[in-house]
DNA sequence: ACAAAAGTGTTGTTCGTACACCCATGG
DNA sequence: CCATGGGTGTACGAACAACACTTTTGT
């Protein structure tokens, strides 16, 4: 068997789950599928793999294919290989998460797919397994939000600490207090405040912050304490 | 496009990281193989998935096929995709981990791949990426050890202090406190001290200790705090 | 009797949590 | 002038880190 002949070959997709902040909630990205089977259904955005492109190219080619977006975070989930999660023919999902900054989507870059933003909490029922695989993203983004300071991967340039913390509560799924919040933030040394205001969800306005890069590439990999309550991590 | 017709179908192996740990040091499992191409190097134990089995199965079937063992800790990891990584055929490799307890593996099971336990730190050179492979899931284990009592997994029934103690060491490449230590893992309460002493590894002779099975189901998915020193976990 | 590893307690510091009031502004 | 959301400080308790001596026993 040194040649690995006889042996048998299988359809091989990626899948993205495409993680958004609006600025009070947190969403993704769906897609309405545009062929059979499940034709009209809500979908992840996917495609199946090039011969000559890595996992990481493929899912950086779909992700940049639906929403025009190059170098943005992106990590690979988990791979799902039921014998039957795909009707037609055996397919494996090689599931990517995405973090993106929402503003910077413009729906028209592709109206091919349809696509539409779905809060997290209020998503459509979905074809196949992909119920299973933005669940597990969920659950993958909490673990990973509690101690890198990955969700700035979300937010614009400025933002201010009401929407941070907004976002981070998304994540959790949890309320916290704002003045431990924002002591504990601050304490990280990675945001820089900014001598202007948001004014629009609020009359008195609130600050904006500035992401301090250097520092964030520093302590990406550093362990921060961003742990809301670590019961309701599961 | 609606039946994938005209698509790339390709190989998928799946390889397993197999953990152990013998009282002293961790260790893992590997085997010297035993066909063309890199015949005769170590590598990972693997195998090509088959056409009517989940990524899980193919991954329990690799493992019972060289440890004879079944229902063991098992968790997938990461799968490899890129183009050259196999230089017969593009092969994908979805990597699985697992942890054993060392004295259930009997060599004799079988031979036929001349399977060897070798110290974490003395690693031989491996085929291919076994070796990325390999420090993805020291990483990963390092991740899940200082939050889930998983280590367990790698522990005969009884064991002592001392011996947890060098697998957490062993983990962590780190040195731990043994005051502090055994204060911490006897505060989470899944340990029951026996009666009886391990006798070889000193004069004086340590305590056995025993899982509390019932309460290691509950907490299994808890947030404890096993974390020796955070800066050590990038 | 001594070497070698097991076992145990206290203290200071850090971190997290709970909690309440004033501020700025647009309407 | 008042309703809305922004911004700040303090006090208590829990968890962690640092640290040293006594016990057992095989040789």
């Amino acid at each position: 068997m040194s040649q690995y002949s006889g042996k048998n070959r299988v359809l091989v997709a990626v899948d993205c789950i495409i993680f958004g902040f609006d600025g009070t909630e947190m969403k993704i990205l769906l897609i309405k599928r545009g062929f059979e089977p499940e034709k009209g259904r809500w979908s992840l955005m996917g495609g199946i793999i090039h011969p000559n492109e890595t996992l990481d190219h493929a899912a950086s080619r779909v992700l940049k294919q639906l929403t025009g977006l190059e170098n943005v975070y992106m990590e690979q989930l988990h791979t799902f290989g039921e014998v039957e999660r795909d009707p037609v023919e055996r397919t494996l999902s090689v599931v990517y998460f995405s973090l993106i900054d929402i503003n910077k989507f413009k729906k028209q870059i592709n109206q091919e797919y349809h696509s539409e933003w779905f809060p997290l909490k209020k998503l459509p029922s979905l074809i196949f397994d992909h119920r299973d695989m933005v669940e597990l993203a969920k659950q993958k983004l909490r673990y990973k939000a509690a101690f890198h300071p990955i969700v700035f991967e979300m937010l614009p340039e400025k933002f201010t600490l009401p929407q941070l913390q907004n976002l981070y509560e998304g994540i959790f799924d949890t309320l916290m207090d704002k003045r431990n919040f924002s002591r504990k933030v601050l304490s990280t040394g990675l945001l820089i405040k900014q001598k202007d205001k948001e004014r629009l969800s609020s009359k008195r306005g609130a600050f904006y912050y500035k992401l301090d890069k250097r520092k964030y590439q520093t302590k990406f990999n550093a362990f921060l304490n961003f742990i809301p309550n670590p019961t309701n991590l599961g």
